[in-house]
DNA sequence: ACAGAGCACTGGTCAGACCAGTTTTTAAAT
DNA sequence: ATTTAAAAACTGGTCTGACCAGTGCTCTGT
């Protein structure tokens, strides 16, 4: 093989395996060129290719930069010409979670129809985390209750689905339980919707688990149309936080 | 903008608007950079980006030849780190199918709705394009008809995650009418599935729009299923047809 | 007719120069 | 000392011309 391919996949690891993050600068092209023992030339066509696989984008006399949008995490939802239907308009937001209503529902369907048990032995860890952790730390908990569900569903397909719109929610608006916690009735309220998820899929009743999942969601969404109703406004997320999702072959 | 990139694009452009076939090969380096009135350096530079994009391949010694895989009409769904689920594992497109039945189902559900006038319009021509066309032709009245519905939704997340699915689904099998058709009974129960379908959402049945619709791409599934069980190729979609579904912000 | 050497392609790598933006440093002017 | 402008030291972008390394053809000697 090429070296300068050999070049363009070591990077692309060094990037995605978590050395580099989103709009950090790469080293120049001369540094690189010394460091890796190679001419210039070879640096500069391994770094097309990754321009053209959209892992960085290079800026005239500033240098190279990680791109926002991280492939493998990405692919379908946080990149593209789809984005442009966000800026300016919320709206897209309710779209979104209109979907997820949807697929989080057939997710727990199939859950509760296909859950090994060791799914079940993962979504449990995952629900005992959730009940034990202080709502007001962060939402990893909750991600990984679900999470741990949508994969149970053994459909690659639905989990990488669902992983990109949640990574394009997640850019858009920190829209988790963290904005939604603070209100005891609800936090109450979705303690409740996930303790009757959990018992629906680790008891084996599809077409119960589906309806509470999709019911959550569509609890979710309304009480973030009502807070936004209220003024209250929703926190941007920090980029970091959209690496997350990358279990897509969890199961494979 | 540089000239790596304009040339990149050029060349893109050139392959995908027809001008080149896959496996097709491109003209040497050498013989480009003289044509174009460039350095070797930048044709290779553009060379390695739509390498990166997937666009060609290059055999040292040999030259570079345009990929079976075209990307273009690819961005979210067709290309990526996702589609090596694909390689040899065909039970990746029921988990496909089965996701597909979920958001056409929702589709149609929202199509009866919101459809509005113009929307029914559309979705009438459609229907009507459907029924006078010689099915053993090609796929695009049915094509055309679903899209008409999906794009009805006002979900525009609903349509670009559909035609991401879609696309996924061309990359691997034609799996459309035109294998199911030629049987007789089959295709006289998808023509009634249609109808059905289409008097639902335009007589503003959500309910049963989504149960038809659901019926609808399950039953697709199980027939291409049998198909399978009985030994019938599917066959393999030429690339050119690809490049349809980028209807994304029809409704924007 | 055949085998093999040579040649004419192909892409891959290298070196060094220069151009063109960007940022930092330096030096001059206030 | 502060401000400002020039200059230097970065960055990536392009060019040139050379040489290496695979591939395939052609021509030659047997």
């Amino acid at each position: 093989m090429a070296i300068s391919q050999e070049i363009s996949y070591r990077l692309e690891r060094m990037i995605l395996d978590g050395g580099l993050a989103p709009e950090q600068k790469i080293p120049s092209e001369r540094q690189l060129a010394e460091r890796l023992r190679v001419s210039r030339s070879v640096i500069r066509e391994a770094l097309h290719e990754l321009q053209g696989r959209g892992v960085i984008e290079t800026r005239h006399g500033k240098g190279s930069f990680v791109s926002t949008m991280v492939p493998g995490s990405a692919d379908l939802g946080t990149q593209g010409p789809l984005m442009h239907l966000f800026e300016g308009h919320p709206r897209t937001l309710y779209d979104l979670l209109e979907v997820r209503e949807q697929l989080e529902g057939q997710a727990a369907f199939l859950a509760a129809q296909r859950a090994t048990s060791l799914d079940r032995h993962r979504i449990t860890k995952a629900f005992r985390a959730l009940e034990e952790t202080d709502p007001l730390s962060n939402a990893r908990p909750d991600h990984g209750f679900h999470q741990a569900i949508v994969e149970a569903s053994h459909n690659p397909i639905l989990v990488h689905v669902l992983n990109s719109l949640k990574n394009m929610m997640l850019m858009t608006v920190q829209a988790s339980v963290a904005n939604l916690n603070p209100r005891a009735e609800m936090r109450k309220k979705i303690v409740l919707q996930h303790r009757q998820l959990y018992e629906a899929i680790t008891s084996g009743r599809p077409a119960s688990a589906q309806k509470v999942a999709m019911a959550h969601v569509r609890f979710v969404s309304k009480a973030m149309r009502d807070m936004e109703k209220e003024g209250s406004t929703l926190i941007r997320v920090p980029v970091e936080q959209m690496t997350s999702g990358d279990h897509t072959d969890t199961h494979g």
